[in-house]
DNA sequence: CCAAGTTTGTTACGTTATAACAGATCGCGA
DNA sequence: TCGCGATCTGTTATAACGTAACAAACTTGG
């Protein structure tokens, strides 16, 4: 199987080639997995790989229309449900957006950078901070089944920008 | 200035008395801070008291309405604006919805325990864990200007209830 | 008291998301 | 290879969440 490339979408980086890699990955954990990447949701996933950003439901239903798919927002929330239950997406509660997973493995408890003004989203994962986390959840005795990490700021560019 | 109570909202608690207090502290700390704590606002953080767990905007309005307040959504927001810049509410951005803050201190960092039954709200704050993100941000070169943790999950009454 | 700034309230609209159902497609076993 | 159950696509319609723009009321300080 394919590694999908895990790495910081803030550093210049081939982006063609990004984009390939990570598709193939995706292709590949398909195969494995008996998972269908029916037309639309390799439609949206591939705006999402080819953007690089979080992008909002009704903008990847843009790309959908375009492609002669369907054109109404169902067709995107159900691609997007097959993306995210699968790892191969992520929501970014903050926007209500979508960005495409650049994280490669599977199931990952991840912070995201989210860059206010050009919607760029790094991916970390901080194996430390998800101990903290469990330890304070069952202090509570709290059952923990969604872990939501978002940090929002500037990127290095655009606060350079004078944003 | 009065201290605003900080405990766990899953344990039982004399409901009453943490509605009274937190308000008082609020009151106290608008006039410290000579913010004005009007109708609307008021209306808004007694809501959020007395129901103790995530309320949408609509259904603060509500609330607003009854009170023979403004009954549009612009005022709940500019309530709920004036709310959050001060600290007096959080913004739970996986549930679109709000809740009153239960931690007492100004700015902080705070870790959210979101019952998915029943919308109460517990929150922590987690220095540990503040340090590792500015950490990771500062590895991207990243300016951190807002940070949302959220843990979504079954508090233990919800979890034996056979939610 | 007056002027400047702040707050409330309104109308109108834009954005995000889901329910319910009909028809198309897939994959498997007879 | 046929056909049956399961899955997926697409539609219409509507619900839920949020903001722009502007007029009127209130508050505060000179």
């Amino acid at each position: 199987m394919t590694e999908a490339p895990s790495f910081d979408v803030f550093q210049p980086h081939d982006h063609r080639r990004c984009r390939k890699e990570a598709l193939a990955a995706v292709l590949a954990e398909c195969s494995a997995r008996k998972l269908r990447l029916t037309p639309p949701r390799r439609c949206v996933l591939e705006a999402l790989l080819e953007e690089h950003r979080a992008m909002t439901a009704y903008e990847l239903l843009d790309r959908l229309r375009e492609a002669g798919l369907g054109s109404q927002p169902p067709v995107v929330y159900r691609a997007l449900d097959f993306l995210l239950a699968n790892g191969f997406a992520h929501r970014i509660e903050r926007l209500s957006a979508f960005v495409a997973c650049t994280h490669g493995e599977g199931a990952h408890e991840a912070v995201f950078l989210v860059c206010r003004a050009c919607r760029q989203v790094a991916e970390a994962s901080l194996p430390a901070l998800a101990r903290n986390l469990e330890a304070e959840a069952s202090e509570h005795a709290f059952r923990v089944e969604r872990v939501a990490i978002e940090v929002e700021g500037l990127c290095a560019r655009c606060a350079g920008a004078g944003a």
